[in-house]
DNA sequence: GAATCGTGGCC
DNA sequence: TGGCCAAGATT
């Protein structure tokens, strides 16, 4: 890697901007480029929080449906657990939900409702890394702050034909960011932020960039060497191991299905769902009660770290449960759990 | 530093 | 179909 000299970094710096004036996405917690006004640092700080490894198409809804129930952070703050749980259903990364609840409360309790306007103050915020505090600080409070997200390491990887893999190409990744990143003054940090998103998200996209509508075409050591998409270079995966268990779906007489709260760390942490024998080594508890269980199928699901097939048991009965509505419960539970109910009741 | 933690779309 | 990928944080 070359260091870059200054009058390239200019230069790219205002190619990019210039393109994003023109191709900015419109998104519901966004303003337009060059706008005046800031964005709202609750909807700002929601939406960072939602896309974290997360689509945009798959966030969006729920951001909608979060700020139309809870318009302020001190409305999310004083939600039920329960409420924002299941609100969170079928996004996953379930930490996320108990963290959101978490620094909303913070907020509320700590900081007489407004969001710390700096980007340390809102690291030391509950689901705040290092990427979100600065995007928050830099698109809600025109800090200039280093936004480096996948997006971005993947640009500056092509740009600068960063070789060392990932993760441990992540400090270099970063060093290149800060260099390229503009003084407030040039560029409005939230829109520089944005535009180095929206460009890798749109242009150099991860399998086959749109290399012909780049603004950075000229300026992509990747593009001269290529083909782009090797970079950025990333260590080989583990694969995936299976796991099996078994899940009941008890009904009662009033149609409604036995939940369990799940314990707050953890896989699903916090989220109510159906019971399980468990699937991790050792691990086999029995059904909530002796009752004649029916075999319903099999439901397969894939999760971050490993794959998991659960075998449906399904029957009648009582027992100490969570008892919910049907209906409620495949709103409001994750998709693995959603995905059993389904199956079960059509069987 | 490595493991853990969801889900849906795409090719 | 199966692997890859997405605006990462936490422990």
């Amino acid at each position: 890697m070359s260091p870059p000299d200054s009058d390239r970094l200019a230069a790219i710096r205002s190619a990019l901007m210039d393109w994003y004036g023109v191709h900015a996405r419109d998104l519901p917690w966004r303003m337009a480029p060059g706008s005046a006004e800031r964005a709202d640092p609750y909807r700002v700080w929601l939406s960072e929080v939602m896309l974290q490894q997360t689509t945009v198409p798959h966030a969006t809804p729920y951001f909608q449906a979060f700020v139309t129930r809870w318009p302020t952070v001190g409305a999310l703050a004083a939600a039920p657990d329960e409420a924002v749980m299941g609100a969170w259903a079928g996004l996953g990364y379930y930490a996320r939900a108990r963290n959101l609840l978490a620094c909303a409360q913070a907020v509320a309790r700590d900081h007489g409702g407004v969001f710390p306007d700096t980007e340390d103050g809102l690291r030391a915020l509950p689901g705040l890394g290092a990427y979100t505090a600065a995007a928050v600080a830099a698109i809600a409070f025109g800090r200039r702050a280093v936004v480096v997200d996948g997006n971005v390491e993947r640009v500056m990887a092509r740009l600068f034909t960063v070789d060392t893999p990932l993760p441990k190409g992540r400090p270099e990744l970063r060093a290149l960011a800060d260099a390229l990143t503009p003084e407030p003054e040039t560029f409005d940090p939230g829109d520089w932020a944005q535009a180095l998103m929206d460009l890798g998200s749109r242009i150099c996209r991860p399998r086959s960039p749109l290399c012909g509508q780049c603004p950075l075409a000229g300026d992509c050591q990747a593009r001269a060497s290529g083909p782009p998409e090797a970079w950025p270079k990333k260590l080989a995966k583990v694969p995936k191991p299976r796991r099996e268990g078994l899940v009941w779906v008890l009904v009662d007489k009033a149609g409604r299905v036995g939940l369990v709260k799940r314990p707050d760390k953890g896989l699903l942490g916090g989220m109510l769902g159906l019971p399980t024998s468990g699937w991790d080594a050792g691990e086999a508890s029995g059904p909530p009660v002796v009752a004649d269980w029916v075999e319903a199928g099999t439901v397969r699901h894939v999760f971050t770290h490993f794959e998991l097939e659960l075998e449906v048991m399904r029957a009648e009965g009582q027992a100490d449960l969570i008892w919910r509505e049907v209906a409620e419960a495949e709103a409001t539970l994750p998709t693995v759990f959603r995905k059993v109910l389904v199956r079960a009741l059509a069987a």
